[in-house]
DNA sequence: TTATTTTTGGAATATTTATTCCATTTTTAT
DNA sequence: ATAAAAATGGAATAAATATTCCAAAAATAA
């Protein structure tokens, strides 16, 4: 591989991206996992030796120095100090308090993506602090036992629902969607069995749609799953299933990480019941 | 002076102003002047050898190790960890310094919830400190003017382009979801004019539909905007907009909750251009 | 398929860094 | 003012860490 000492190496973090853009094609592939791992993760380049940044990134610690020099750094600390400086301009985190970003406290300066990512953090607190965990474990087993999931959401529930069913199939597990026109929703309802499933997932405002597509699954004793926001919401049955994740709003509108991070779990859970129940499928 | 350490240290950077607050005044007076030194300066602290630190606090070596021995830490090195731990995204377990949430070492009794939280929030910390909030202004700025947007991806940035299409026609703006089979999507991106853009979602493994696109797009010098986990994706060129987002892995496993956040914000920064650029469109 | 070149791992070595120990200085008590 | 106790500096030592070197593995070229 050539050199390219010829040219000084970025002594700020910030320039060494470009430049791994430019060179990384041309790194050999021991050296490429530690540029894009690098790129990844400055903080642990900052703050860890390298016996223990060679291990988090896979390699060995010849290799970490290989690929410091071959950026044209004299070596591991020479390239550290870099991702270290980088470290010394940002703001420190510690003691923040998350104050709600809604009600009117914040600063003028806070950003669209600051005020989102502290809502997220706390819907993501929220839901570790509050979500029933039983329920979620039963509600994994309700889907680990039927033979076909069926997941049904619209607006806002879309992304859910599209995730649900994409590491559902992802794990080996028989899910199909149902989205399109309502009609056809409901005929595909009115099919299911009383061996399958339905995950209904939705949040105010809710969609008649899918609290239908609930009364029809209830009515022929189809087990139902709901994802809801409350335990009021017109899909959150006492007789069935439901689990609860509620996002922060901002500026009246809601994200979905909680949500999604939620709708994984369940994915997980199941996974992890089938697999310790000797269910398997073959796909 | 008497010694505290029939109580545990401050494990984190939060607990250690109290503490000092409390027992400064029993501090001999060199021992002070580090204490007042490391709460301004934990950067230093954190960033530093002794010999470097103890030079700019102006007392020797032992004089800092002395200091952090009468907070109750084994030494320098104890000391320096716990100012270490408030510079990483998520504060990791004291002493634990190999171990890693997706090496198998972690407690039993952590819950799937737990650990799939936890990931997301390190993502969101990860998101807020390292995006490049210019490239989102300037993406955004991009999509604002664009007449209609076409968004593309496959598995699992499905959800991201479901929920970015869902929240940029709820705002009012043209968008379409470019989904289907492969060689009808690349029909449609055939047709896509100048004055319009895409909008490109896409994560490791890169799907090779979703780089074909982009190409197409810039050979007919259509705006491209990707969304993406790494400066070194096949859909990052350094030549239109990318904004990165990068998801903590549990399990082979990443979650979408730092993306869906991050496609949150592109679209209220698009719609915030609109509005006050008097962009209006008739929904 | 084989030979050559490049890449890589791992252990030995070199270097750096933290800690301990002891003499000196400073502070406090009488 | 003096003696005793506590605090401190600085150098030796111990420990930790980075770098180099060489053999083996992998990749590439013929």
């Amino acid at each position: 591989m050539p050199s390219t000492i010829s040219q000084s190496p970025p002594r700020v973090f910030s320039e060494l991206k470009p430049w791994l853009q430019e060179h990384y094609v041309n790194l050999p592939k021991r050296l490429q996992s530690v540029a894009v791992f690098a790129l990844h993760n400055p903080d642990v380049i900052a703050l860890n030796t390298s016996a223990v940044i060679s291990e988090k990134a896979g390699v060995t610690p010849s290799t970490l120095v290989r690929f410091a020099k071959s950026v044209g750094y004299q070596g591991f600390t020479d390239m550290q100090s870099v991702f270290q400086e980088s470290m010394r301009h940002i703001p420190q985190p510690y003691a923040q308090r998350l104050s709600h970003l809604d009600d009117g406290e914040q600063q003028p300066e806070q950003t669209v993506l600051h005020r989102f990512s502290q809502a997220a953090s706390a819907s993501l607190s929220r839901l570790e602090q509050q979500a029933d965990e039983t329920a979620i474990l039963q509600a994994s087993e309700q889907l680990a036992k039927a033979n076909t999931i069926y997941i049904a959401g619209q607006g806002r529930a879309t992304p859910v629902t599209t995730y649900l069913h994409y590491t559902l199939v992802k794990m080996g597990i028989q899910a199909v969607l149902l989205d399109g026109m309502a009609a056809s929703m409901i005929d595909k309802a009115r099919l299911i069995r009383r061996d399958e499933l339905l995950v209904a997932v939705s949040f105010s405002p809710y969609t008649a749609n899918t609290r239908e597509l609930v009364d029809i699954c209830l009515s022929q004793k189809v087990p139902v799953v709901a994802i809801t926001d409350s335990t009021l919401s017109p899909i959150a049955r006492p007789d069935d299933f439901h689990l609860e994740v509620l996002e922060e709003e901002v500026g009246g509108i809601r994200g979905l990480s909680a949500t999604m991070c939620l709708a994984l779990c369940l994915a997980v859970e199941t996974g992890k019941y089938r697999s310790q129940n000797g269910e398997l499928f073959v796909q």
